[in-house]
DNA sequence: TGCAATTTTGCATCTATTGCAATTCTGCAC
DNA sequence: GTGCAGAATTGCAATAGATGCAAAATTGCA
């Protein structure tokens, strides 16, 4: 990182060294094996001597890639989540706050439960199964709550700090309903569609937008 | 302990036996002892032994009280959570649902951040800080949504599924927005409060009663 | 080709967590 | 009061995730 002469031709794919691809193939070549085999012998059944046995590393080093067995579980989700983020941050300046809101969602959600990975269902249901990667889960949540929150005062350089908070906390909050509603009505892409825009709907238009919320039950 | 001539008078609590006392009681010590030690030496810097050590009990025996280190941080807080679920399924049944979810949250709210128990500083500290412990207090607030959930399938028996997840999520995305507020500036009851009318007025009126989210950004 | 930075690895260690079986305790019936 | 059945506590051993450290292997580049 010396004599830049030519340097890095500076294009658009930020086209990285030798180096990093390989760091990047073995990450992948981890992250893939550590999937299969917790889709052939289950989450607890594999050891992380296992996965980097799969993977040919170091069981050490299996820990300068990750930073626990959990988090390699979301390796190809938070690699989509960032790209996402990215690409809300790029948004057009002029589109209404609620507009962007709506995409971050749904870009969110898709790539949540997109079709993409070879192992998504696998990672999905692991996810759903096991406590602690729920809380992981969730925990990817409330970074997404942040994300939208910085994007929001970004847009809306004068809105109030509680109001950021609120929104992005709703909308996360409507999100995470789709999620429930998904795991109970299963993923078709058809119903899900319906769900996901009922909820929003409501994050738009408040709960006092619910008829049967508003009367008081007739005993 | 010998005379109970008239025996166990029944009454409204539940009027545990003497044994079942004193499991409570080894439960508190356990507790205490963990709280006092995080607070004292920090969390990872405090290992179950020297927990049992402080409670004097077998280091085994922590773990038939508490599932994991993680949980024992939140043995008052899953108390007071447990008291006010039990409230809010005895509510009136003629109370308007948005009044009951109105009363849920600020129930919750009250049950985490309540004055109450000696270490609840500590605990907020440790809970805000630590990723691990973030992550089961976001289960918590899961549990809470579902908790909220039933109670309005229960007041409203007609409600779509797909309402009765979003209204519930969403209530809890305006908590957890209140929570992350908080965090950032302080827990001044005063300001504390009107950051949660300002959320639960968003949750019940939608994104779309906040102007600032409607207008589109002049550049 | 050889150096310097980067990675990978092996090893030791710590600690949470769990199963199992022995031991102790407690409430209660006789 | 005595003894038993069930419950709780404990000790012990083993598993596995996670981390620090320093040696060894790789890699990019001058």
């Amino acid at each position: 990182m010396s004599d830049m002469h030519h340097a890095e031709p500076a294009s658009a794919p930020p086209e990285q060294g030798l180096r990093e691809r390989k760091k990047e193939r073995t990450r992948r070549a981890i992250a893939g094996a550590a999937l299969r085999l917790f889709a052939e012998r289950g989450y607890e059944e594999t050891t992380i001597a296992d996965i980097a046995a799969a993977a040919e590393v170091s069981p050490r080093t299996f820990f300068s890639y990750f930073p626990s067995k959990e988090d390699v579980v979301f390796a190809e989700i938070d690699d989509r989540l960032a790209e996402v983020a990215d690409r809300l941050a790029h948004r057009p300046a002029d589109e209404p706050p609620l507009e962007t809101i709506r995409h971050s969602v749904v870009a969110v959600l898709e790539a949540i439960v997109s079709e993409h990975g070879a192992y998504s269902a696998v990672q999905v249901g692991l996810i759903l199964e096991r406590p602690g990667l729920q809380a992981r889960a969730l925990q990817r949540m409330t970074d997404t709550q942040q994300t939208i929150e910085e994007l929001l005062r970004e847009l809306c350089p004068g809105l109030d700090e509680i109001d950021a908070v609120a929104a992005s906390g709703i909308a996360v909050g409507g999100m995470q309903a789709v999620i429930v509603h998904c795991r109970r009505n299963g993923y078709e892409p058809r119903s899900m569609r319906v769900a996901l825009d009922r909820a929003l709907t409501i994050v738009e238009n408040g709960l006092g937008s619910v008829e049967a919320l508003r009367r008081t039950p007739d005993a």
